[in-house]
DNA sequence: AGTTTCGGAGAACAGTTGTTCACTGACGGA
DNA sequence: TCCGTCAGTGAACAACTGTTCTCCGAAACT
């Protein structure tokens, strides 16, 4: 019996997964420069030798996670264009989306958080591209809107990279919080909306004068 | 002859700044938590010993780069203090002051943004409430300001730590950029400047409604 | 069916790591 | 001047690293 074709790489793409997952949850509480393969093999249970036919070295293990790691950002995104609202409403909404998605994706957010000023360059480069992309990507969700007529396309831009560093920085804050403490998150999450209903207000009157 | 009673100390602190110096060098390249006792003293040519002459691990190293570094943060704010101006005066030329300081202290401003979110818990500890002392300071030098007048605490402490955020922000993106490419940077400073002038707009018209 | 492909095991390798130890020799107080 | 202090030495240690190699067995192809 037997001859399904999809056996073998059904099973390798099972083994890279496990290593994909031993490294990040290892990478919750060291950085990848310092995870080394033999530790990463074995959290798995399989021989170090057998690392390197997933991937030549940490370093491209690490670039991995960085593209499955926007992979979770992006659904942010696509959660944050699906609510049809005004710009300010949107802006104060995405303080809660983000909320979420760091609690759903905790490993991850944290991996970018540290790697994309970390000590490995390709990884470093890889999450910069990514945030790159996902700043160009919003800054076209933005102009789309109406509200955003008269802004110019370098504003547009402006405007929406500084989401993304803020996006970061209270993610980054609540990945330092305790995970299981609502207050201090709540604390964190209600900074970060009154820091945008700020910008909100720079954005109505941003073609004032 | 000689019994000028500070030769030892000054010896000892001699290389003791030669560590801290050789680990800032290295660190330009990687991460603390990669960073091999051995490492250091190999690039100072002492014995790897003697390193314990002076910290227990390369984690307590870490903390004395840390607290090394948010002096030089400190002078820059006294340069923002120092120049006695309008509020929103102010927040634009704290661009051209970060860059400054970046610029004069690149190592230590990579070292705080890496370890800030880096893999050693008791660095980032330290990282962590160094800029949280800074918030407070800058918060408290806005507070003395007149045009902060109906402010509450936590709103002057939230625009305080949301400047610190985008200092970072500014600082970390200067550091990615090549150090002897002036356009790159002034293109990012550009971008610095349009944030800070979003944000004036915000605090100008915080209290309106 | 027989044969090739290939993910993984296991052993071996040369290097490197952090830490310890007894030591040396210049400093610094008496 | 003598003597204690102490920053730095150099050797030794067990433990660990990344990488290479040959081999095995099950899946896949013909």
């Amino acid at each position: 019996m037997s001859h399904t074709p999809g056996v073998r790489q059904a099973q390798k793409q099972q083994t890279r997964r496990a290593l994909l997952d031993a490294a990040l949850r290892l990478l919750e509480h060291q950085s990848l420069s310092s995870l080394g393969l033999r530790e990463v093999t074995r959290e798995v249970g399989i021989s170090p030798a057998a690392f390197y036919r997933h991937f030549r070295d940490t370093g491209e293990l690490g670039t991995a996670l960085v593209e499955e790691s926007f992979g979770s950002l992006h659904g942010m995104l696509r959660a944050i264009r699906a609510e049809q609202a005004g710009p300010d409403e949107v802006i104060r909404r995405s303080v809660e989306v983000t909320a979420h998605y760091v609690r759903l994706h905790r490993a991850h957010f944290r991996f970018l958080a540290r790697e994309r000023h970390g000590g490995v360059r390709s990884v470093r480069n890889a999450v910069d591209a990514g945030f790159r992309l996902f700043g160009e990507e919003l800054a076209a969700d933005l102009a789309a809107q109406p509200g955003y007529r008269g802004w110019s396309r370098d504003d547009i831009r402006m405007l929406a990279d500084l989401f993304v560093d803020l996006m970061v920085a209270t993610a980054a804050a609540l990945l330092e919080a305790p995970p299981d403490d609502p207050q201090a998150e709540e604390r964190i999450v209600d900074t970060a909306r009154r820091r945008m209903r700020l910008i909100s207000l720079g954005r109505q009157h941003w073609l004032d004068p």
